[in-house]
RNA sequence: GGGCCGUUAGCUCAGUAGGUAGAGCAGCUCCCUUUUAAGGAGUUGGUCGCUGGUUCGAGCCCAGCACGGCCCA
């Protein structure tokens, strides 16, 4: 794949296309915009789908059309012309006696070319409705040729790094993204329902909070200031539920400076919820509900395969704890030992997980979690339980300060949810805070800085609370059965062309 | 960062043992007034990712690099 800005000589194709639209900019403008639709191609075949051909020749109905020329037919004095528009495709009939030198012109035009024809409906020989046309027009000229008709795009770079030609002829791309937006839709309007508020909150931060990654940098030259692309919201969601927003949620993207993998993408979208009195289990409830309400809503039913598996949503989501699957996945462990440090590190040590030199029994747990039960959980399942250590800014459980109300989200064996009954006691989110930078002065680069005005708010009182966050790209991965975070992001991160 | 795989015409792909590169579609010329990957006849088109090396000779073998894919850390 090579720009012709680069390689000085230009394609063949590319030139013979060229030269058609030098010769048209002879005569009217060559890139029209006074042509207006007054029909799209589903809506027509909505409409007058269900009638037959003596129907449509008593009740003309004139339509105008317009799109991309996908398939061009030409058979001498008439053709056929397959024209996409944003909602599917439709067929016009062209002749020779109808439109006279235009006829010429058409013959010369490009599969790629953008088109607009007008006339009657009618129902071909083998009854496809179509339009004959009695005008058309060359809209927009197409100077590169589009991949094969029959095999579509398949390279998958090209795919990334050109998603207008993916979009443009592979239609299992379109739907992967129109079925995204309509799952960002149902959540919007499944929180807008429970009256929740939707907020947008800083993107550049002084201070990045709300989860465990390592930020990208970046600086603000007026005030000649260092500021961080957001790793969360949480901190800033947080302080509106101070603020008296008792539900609130955004809906926006995260940045985090790691790797690239089918699960990751150094900007991903998260969506962030807060809602005052409530608490974790009251989230898990939640999402239950939400991962059956986008199945209804973009597949009909809840049973749906991913990647060669069978998925029933009907089945009631498992619930487990963190220390009962460290035990269900490490038949030799002891249970009495689970929080025992020197224990656990020779645990890890025999997994061959190796262990941060301050690490405690918390961190540990949550290692030997990750390596041998994680990805086990392929049906709907949350872990719940998770460590203080891990869980800076959860609250701790009542019963067992070891632990906090907080759960993580698994499905297919990947975290799409994370959310937790939040921690509201300033001073002990203080001392979490203090843990955190204690960590970080000690080399973990993902660790917490102190925020002061964080603490600050919660000094004001923030109501009890419980924080949701949900993957999208990875709902919308399995909701589409795709096995890379690229085939649903419109513009993936790939290294520069060469 | 490591391992494996890939990169050949605009697209989708073949390419024999190392002997000088092919198909289909698209394009171009011609025929064709109801096609559905329309059809028929003819025809153009390649720095085989890049740079080196081995060889009389490299798309093919070797090394390095680039980009991509999958897996691992």
């Amino acid at each position: 794949m090579v720009l012709d800005e680069t390689s000085g000589e230009e394609n063949r194709l590319i030139a013979e296309r060229r030269a058609k639209l030098a010769a048209l900019r002879g005569g009217a403008p060559a890139f029209p915009n006074d042509f207006r639709r007054d029909a799209l191609a589903a809506q027509i075949e909505a409409t007058w789908g269900d009638k037959d051909a003596a129907w449509l020749e008593a009740n003309p109905v004139t339509v105008r059309v317009g799109g991309r020329l996908m398939a061009k037919r030409v058979m001498g004095k008439a053709s056929f012309a397959k024209l996409a528009d944003r909602s599917g495709r439709i067929q016009v009939f062209l002749q020779q006696a109808a439109l006279g030198e235009t006829y010429e012109a058409w013959k010369g035009w490009d599969v790629g070319d953008i088109l607009g024809a007008e006339g009657p409906l009618f129902r071909t020989k083998t009854g496809e409705l179509s339009v004959r046309a009695t005008t058309v027009r060359l809209l927009a000229k197409s100077l590169r040729p589009l991949p094969d008709k029959w095999h579509g795009l398949a390279d998958t770079e090209t795919r990334y790094r050109q998603r207008y030609v993916d979009l443009i002829v592979n239609d299992a791309s379109r739907a992967v993204f129109a079925r995204r937006v309509a799952i960002i839709r149902y959540l919007r309007a499944f929180l807008d329902a429970m009256d929740f508020m939707e907020v947008e909150t800083p993107m550049m931060q002084p201070i990045p909070g709300g989860a465990a990654a390592r930020p990208f940098v970046t600086h603000h030259n007026a005030l000649d200031l260092d500021m961080y692309l957001r790793i969360a919201p949480e901190l800033y969601l947080k302080r509106l539920v101070v603020g008296g927003l008792e539900r609130v949620y955004e809906v926006n993207r995260n940045f985090r400076n790691e790797g690239l993998s089918t699960q990751h993408n150094p900007e991903f979208t998260m969506l962030e919820l807060y809602w005052a009195y409530a608490d974790y289990r009251d989230l898990m409830d939640l999402v239950e509900r939400l991962m059956r309400g986008v199945a209804d809503t973009v597949l009909g039913k809840r049973q749906l395969e991913y990647q060669g598996r069978a998925f029933d949503l009907d089945a009631p989501f498992h619930r487990v704890t963190v220390e009962e699957a460290i035990l269900a996945h490490n038949p030799g462990i002891d249970p009495l030992s689970l929080r025992d440090v020197p224990y656990l590190r020779r645990w890890c040590e025999g997994l061959g997980i190796a262990a941060g030199k301050h690490d405690g029994a918390g961190k540990l747990q949550i290692e030997i979690f990750e390596k041998t039960a994680e990805h086990t959980y392929l049906d709907p399942t949350f872990v719940y339980a998770y460590p203080a250590e891990v869980s800076p800014l959860s609250r701790a459980n009542d019963a067992d300060p070891f632990i906090t109300d907080r759960f993580e989200f698994f499905v297919a064996g990947r975290e799409l949810a994370n959310g937790f009954s939040e921690l509201n006691d300033p001073e002990d989110q203080a001392a979490r805070f203090r843990a955190q930078v204690a960590r970080k002065e000690a080399g973990d680069e993902e660790a917490m800085f102190y925020d002061a005005d964080y603490i600050r708010a919660l000094e004001y009182a923030m109501p009890p609370t419980a924080g949701l966050g949900i993957g999208i790209d990875r709902l919308v991965m399995f909701f589409t059965d795709s096995p890379s975070i690229r085939d649903v992001l419109l513009f993936p991160h790939l290294r520069p062309e060469t």
